[in-house]
DNA sequence: ACGATTTGCCTAATACCTTTAGGCAAATGC
DNA sequence: GCATTTGCCTAAAGGTATTAGGCAAATCGT
C-alpha cells in the first residue's frame, strides 16, 4: 500500500479543521485517523495521544491568532489599535470556533512559556502604549482588556446574545468604546 | 441486596461534587456509578445518559449561582451591588470550579428558557437600576458586565494570572472600580 | 542497481466508557 | 400474603484510547 504521508504538523492542521467542523471537544484520534483514511494506531507514531493532539491544535491556534493580531496592530494606535485587537479575537472566534476553543485549552507552564501566548501578552501591552499607563496599572489594564475580549467572545460563541435585541455587533462597538474611555481616564 | 436509593436529584448533586473534584469534562456515568457503588446501567433508570447528566449539573449550578447572587444583592445598590454580583461569580468559580464550568455548558433553547439563566439576566438588570440606563444601553451594559465577569473569572480559573504580579485580587478590585465608572458615565 | 536499514502504517489485543435489553428481587399496595 | 411496580443487576454490542509487535515501502550506502 502507498503511504498516507502523515506528519505531526499535518495532523495538527487537520485537527484544527476538524475542530472548526465538529467542535474542539469532539476532536478525537479516531476521527482524525478516519479523515486520513488510516488506522487509528498509525497516528501514534506522530502523536503521543489525545492530549498531545489537543495541545498541538492549541499551539497552532495561538500562533495564528498572534499572527493575525500582529498584522492588525501594525500601523495603528490608540482606539484603532484597541478595536483592531478586539476584532482580531472576535473574528477569529467566529470564523474558527473550534480553533478558538483550542486556544483556551489549558497548557502546562512549560508549554505555555514556549507558546505564542507570550506574544499575545506583548501585543496587549503594545496597544496600551497609546494610553500611557505605568505599572501596576498596565497589568491591570491588560487583564481588563483580556477579560472583556475573551468574555464577550466566548459568550457570543455560546449563543448568549443570539436571540435578543440589539444585535451583538452594536454591543461590541459600544464595549470597545467604553473600554477606550476607561483606558484613557484610568486614574 | 439492599437498594442504593438512587434518584435523579441525588445523581445530579453527586455529579456536581465530582465535577469540583475532577473537572466537569471528566464527569462520567461510570465514575458516578462507582461513587454510588452500583453498576453503570443502573443509572440509566434515572438519567437518559451522559448529556442528560451534564445538563442536570449545569442546571443545578445555575440555580446555586442565581440563589447566591440574589442573596448577595439583597439590600445593596450601585457599586456595592456591582461588586457583590461580581464576587458571587468569582467566589463560586474558585470554590466550585467544576460547577462553574458546568454552568457554562451549552443548553438547548428550551432548557435554557426554563433554567435559572433567566434569573441571572434579571439580577444583572437589577444591579443596573443603580445606574439609570435606558434601552438599548441597558442591554449593552448587561453584556459588558457579563463579559467582564465571565472573562476575568474564566481566565483566572485557567491560571492566566497565576504566576505574575500583581495578584489577581488587586486587578479584580481595579476592574470592578473601572466598571463602576463606566456605568456611571455611560453617556 | 541492490541489499540493508529505517520508518510508516498495519493488525492484534487490552482496557475503559456508553448505551440497550432483559431478568430477578426488593419495595409497595391491595 | 400475593400481585404489581420498580430498582438494580448481568449480558452484550459499539466506540475511543493506547500498547505491542510485524510487514512492507522508502531511503541510503556501495
Amino acid at each position: 500500500m502507498p503511504r498516507a504521508g502523515l506528519t505531526t504538523e499535518a495532523l495538527a492542521i487537520a485537527g484544527a479543521e476538524l475542530a472548526d467542523e465538529v467542535g474542539f471537544e469532539h476532536v478525537t484520534v479516531s476521527a482524525l485517523a478516519r479523515r486520513f483514511g488510516v488506522s487509528v494506531p498509525s497516528l501514534y507514531s506522530h502523536l503521543r495521544g489525545t492530549e498531545d493532539l489537543h495541545t498541538r491544535i492549541a499551539l497552532l491556534a495561538l500562533e495564528e491568532l498572534a499572527d493575525g493580531a500582529a498584522e492588525a496592530l501594525a500601523g495603528r494606535a490608540g482606539p484603532d489599535a484597541l478595536a483592531a485587537l478586539g476584532d482580531t479575537y472576535r473574528d477569529y472566534a467566529r470564523e474558527h470556533p473550534g480553533r478558538y476553543a483550542a486556544a483556551r485549552h489549558p497548557l502546562d507552564a512549560e508549554t505555555a512559556a514556549g507558546s505564542a501566548g507570550v506574544r499575545h501578552a506583548q501585543l496587549a501591552r503594545a496597544v496600551l502604549r497609546g494610553y500611557d499607563l505605568a505599572e501596576p496599572d498596565q497589568t491591570h489594564a491588560v487583564r481588563l482588556m483580556g477579560s472583556t475580549f475573551h468574555g464577550f467572545v466566548s459568550l457570543e460563541l455560546a449563543g448568549a446574545f443570539s436571540h435578543s435585541e440589539p444585535d451583538a455587533q452594536s454591543s461590541w462597538a459600544r464595549i470597545l468604546d467604553s473600554l477606550d474611555h476607561t483606558l484613557r481616564s484610568w486614574a
